[in-house]
DNA sequence: GTGGTCTAGACCACA
DNA sequence: GTGGTCTAGACCACG
């Protein structure tokens, strides 16, 4: 698992590092039940601070992504989304808006943005299916 | 010309409005050389501070979509995106992702999400073609 | 609103001042909306570092208690629990467990118990009822 | 005796283990003076480090409940809770009392929480009855 | 003025 | 060894 920060990116690097996580375990880069890196190691190789990196862990277990078990170590949890149907709606609509959006503004057309969006889903799946069969 | 703050939406102010702006620039709702709200009226209107209105402002102007002209106001510039098609399409593709990451873990298939993807391209096309009439 | 924190007791700081703010926010001595104490006073008053009040706020946050806004401060939420309904009945079941052990530990039998839990549903009622009405 | 330890409950090991004998205790399927199981069988048999073992019969040494011999073994005491009945209804209306302000922000009601405490008082005395029978 | 992020370093709880 | 908590103090973003 490597991670990338940008210090200039203005975006925090904690939001960076759980950013890439989720993606990580979305795209079945990371599997469920598997271990993330320890706070401390992970912490000198980003040359980041021990704290950000547990606060990146944290608000990925806020959002019922891992499991932070003391002494143990931080893994990839299976389970379902803990969040109910309408907020879950909600969560998503204001992620698709901002895509909305920024089409609008890049003067990108709903049928062309739909292809978009038809393409990038197969992305992920091809993804999801070689993680899982090369596993 | 209509803005909309959401207090609770966690996002800053400032941002708000210079999305809503851009969005109407790019969609044609403001036409090149159309001037902005002055800065007192509108914070009075949306009960913000003068500062946050010309923060948008400056943020628009950085960005190419405004010119701010002292001691007259602020107008809508002309020219189109100066983004090439591969970029912005690279640009979209990051937004798009971030949204199909969420769906990933909210367990939304691919069917539900372009249906709800539809279902917010209907209602922003419905926004801009009652504000359009409205004109 | 008074907190008082016990830094003898082995419980985390941050989780005695969240667990005494959600308490208010049910008892209805914290109306919805109602702003909490600023960071920087608070810390002071209770002698704990900025941060720690700041990591109680956060996990409010995160458990759609409260809702924090930058530059404007902390501020109650009225809306609805954001988890689904397994969720909730997951959480709830196990608050009433631990006090379910607890009262098997002390002998408490099933019909004094259900009585002491009637009671205390009472009390509460009671203090949303007088808070509703002082308002 | 059966134990069950979640490794994925966020709850500490020794905790779930020393809260499990207390209520066997408490409710008698643990006689006074019967032995509690030897620390390396029983580390082997969950899966757990022996000092985890040792830490939770520390604990219930601590409290009262059992009483460790140096090279004999941990057996439970007699005698029973040593709490006045006022000092016990006080700390059970602690626990209770969390788990109501939780139903409050999870927005369940009196009856549905009232029907939920009741199910979860038959669930533990369905646990306690098989318990006995297999005894 | 508000809250948000990050660092450096300490001590504790857990396995 | 792991993660959790807390402090002290700095700088930034926002209104």
């Amino acid at each position: 698992m490597i991670f990338q920060i940008d210090f200039q990116a203005g975006k925090p690097v904690y939001l960076q590092l759980a950013d890439q996580i989720r993606l990580a375990a979305a795209s079945g880069r990371l599997q469920p039940g598997e271990a993330l890196p320890a706070l401390r190691p992970l912490s000198e190789e980003l040359r980041v601070n021990r704290n950000t990196i547990a606060k990146a862990y944290s608000e990925l277990e806020a959002q019922g992504i891992v499991e932070n078990i003391q002494g143990k170590g931080c893994f990839v949890k299976a389970g379902r989304s803990p969040f109910s149907a309408p907020v879950r709606k909600g969560m998503l609509a204001g992620e698709i808006d901002a895509a909305i959006v920024m089409a609008h503004h890049l003067q990108v057309d709903r049928e062309p943005f739909l292809e978009l969006v038809r393409e990038r889903l197969d992305h992920f799946a091809g993804q999801l299916n070689s993680a899982q069969n090369g596993h």
